[in-house]
DNA sequence: CGCAATCATCGAACCGGTTCGACACCCAGG
DNA sequence: CCTGGGTGTCGAACCGGTTCGATGATTGCG
């Protein structure tokens, strides 16, 4: 493999004057700069990362930090993820995955040893333990999500309780005047899954305003207990004409179920989801849903990473709280009621 | 942040000194080796990764390669990256997730500029122009799918064949005599993923063995074009009694098509898929299916690709290509026929 | 025509690790 | 008492880039 000293015996010039060529960093000749092009063209130069990086204190990869629980629903993560990698790659910067279970060790890891310019953190808890550790890196750091406590750190979320609202509205301007709403399981709240509540109690409190009656119902994660769940939900509350679902696999599985219940979307039930378009559209769910946009999340948590990482200026501006507003999209799974 | 110089000053050695005491490669005194343990636990020193690197052309990071087409199913990717990252972890090394839409440049980059001590390919086509340049890499390169010429390089991969026999046989055995087989689309195929012929056709010459009659179709991957085709598949075969879906998309749309056309599964129409068992699980799909097992997958393509990274004996190896079994796993959509 | 300013290039140092060869010390054996 | 072989430690070189200060060549101006 080529090195620099290579590219500069080839090019007749000292080390040096090759790095300048390459990086324009000063003025350099026409005609040696035509010869370093040449000859780095033509060993297929290409700069070792590890010694730019031990050079420059710059590693020219972000760091993301994504936590898998048995209870979630980890192809969902897929989005965000691809928001912040392709993202990143626009900015010039790679993605370094990292998926450990122990994440404090991980990120650890990966800041003390300089292996990243900055770090996204994904499955944010309240009280994240992640937190006060990234804080203290000397890279910055973005978050997905919402913790209790944002300073020090750019947060990035959906606005859940907005969400929240916009699907009870939703119904209630239909005239629907009794709903369930489907939550993700109740371990997610204990490990500190704020956006379970979030949207709950926003929704909650819109429908008391509204005089709808709204049964909130902690969800599952897995089959065949979502679809047990569901059932037993609408038996609970047979006079409930609408349900909420904020929870992806509960989403699936209601098909199935709604199937074997003999009930009609949106004839007998109307039903509004929380999920993103592209879940949407290849996971084939048929339900009309208040978008999450994962891909703009994370891709606004590297834009703005990049930024701090980049500038020293931009490491000093205030830290920013930014939420993206929910859209609902109609699919047409929702109808004014008619009782069950 | 504290470097190796000055944990050494800390403990009154020299540099080498200091790092042999850590690495352990030359004998050190008891007192000494005490000494810098504790001046590294004081200082919390981390060693810098691009200097590490540097030194030992190591970077103790593996490169994962994934291609997302428009067409295609990115949450299914998940649980293969997931496969990959924690069992690379395992092993102690960390992961560069690359979903670069040009593959051929991404591999060049991480490659040329040593970024990873190895790398892992997905969604292979077959002829995939990533393959000459992974083979001509200083790195060693493993393969999850299977193209035309395995040569150089080690592959993994479902055996998509047995999958189809398994498919065919199982509905045979119960008496099914006229079934549907939904494909992933055309463009799959035309992009080189041989996964979808290689099923198809291992299952249409099982079926003409053993006198069934196949009805092979290229399926869609998105709402609402999926379900539209269902539909016009189950109205062109009328006497069809058994379905066999290799097509993620289309097993999610199943269960709202079949409801809308009052078909009962399996009382009406016998069912399997071909997917994972976690994505069962957590994406709620009511249907039997075959294992694809990608965690699996992934996971050993990691050991692979580490056990010659690691040793130069085994980067001299033989290559290997190797299949793993696919297993049916019933939940019950499935039943000896009955003419719709 | 000589001196200063400008421009292009070079050499050396540095980033933070690892590793090789040399050396000092200690103890056993002759 | 001298020698030989371990042991334990050190200094220096190296990995492959970047960057600073200095130097030599060229040009402009007085």
């Amino acid at each position: 493999m080529a090195t620099i000293g290579d590219v500069a015996r080839e090019a007749g010039v000292s080390r040096s004057t090759a790095s300048y060529a390459l990086s324009g960093k000063r003025p350099i000749s026409e005609d040696v700069r035509r010869r370093v092009l040449a000859a780095a063209e033509a060993l297929a130069y290409t700069p070792n990362a590890g010694a730019r990086a031990l050079a420059t204190s710059q590693t020219k990869v972000l760091g993301l930090l994504a936590q898998f629980h048995e209870d979630e629903f980890a192809p969902a993560m897929m989005q965000y993820i691809l928001g912040v990698t392709n993202t990143a790659r626009d900015l010039g910067y790679d993605t370094l995955l990292v998926t450990e279970a122990d994440g404090v060790r991980a990120l650890r890891r990966i800041t003390d040893s300089r292996m990243v310019d900055g770090v996204i953190l994904m499955n944010i808890a309240q009280d994240d333990a992640r937190l006060p550790i990234l804080r203290a890196a000397p890279q910055p750091g973005a978050l997905v999500g919402l913790p209790d406590d944002c300073s020090g750190l750019d947060v990035f979320d959906l606005d859940f309780e907005e969400a929240g609202r916009v699907m009870v509205d939703h119904l209630h301007r239909l005239g629907h005047r009794e709903l369930i709403l489907i939550s993700h399981p109740e371990h997610v709240v204990e490990r500190g899954g704020a956006y379970v509540w979030r949207l709950r109690d926003a929704a909650l409190e819109r429908a008391r305003q509204l005089g709808v009656t709204l049964h909130a119902v902690y969800g599952e994660s897995r089959q065949p207990a979502v679809g047990r769940l569901l059932n037993e939900s609408l038996d609970a509350y047979p006079a409930a004409t609408g349900l909420l679902i904020n929870n992806e696999a509960a989403v699936a599985a209601l098909p199935t179920v709604a199937h074997a219940r003999g009930l009609r979307v949106p004839e007998d039930l109307s039903v509004v989801g929380r999920y993103s378009a592209d879940f949407a559209a290849t996971f084939s769910l048929p339900y009309s849903f208040v978008e999450s946009a994962p891909d703009r999340l994370g891709s606004m948590a590297v834009r703005q990473l990049v930024r701090r990482a980049e500038s020293p200026a931009a490491r000093k501006e205030p830290f920013v709280v930014r939420f993206i507003s929910p859209e609902l999209v109609s699919l047409g799974s929702t109808a004014p009621p008619r009782s069950r």
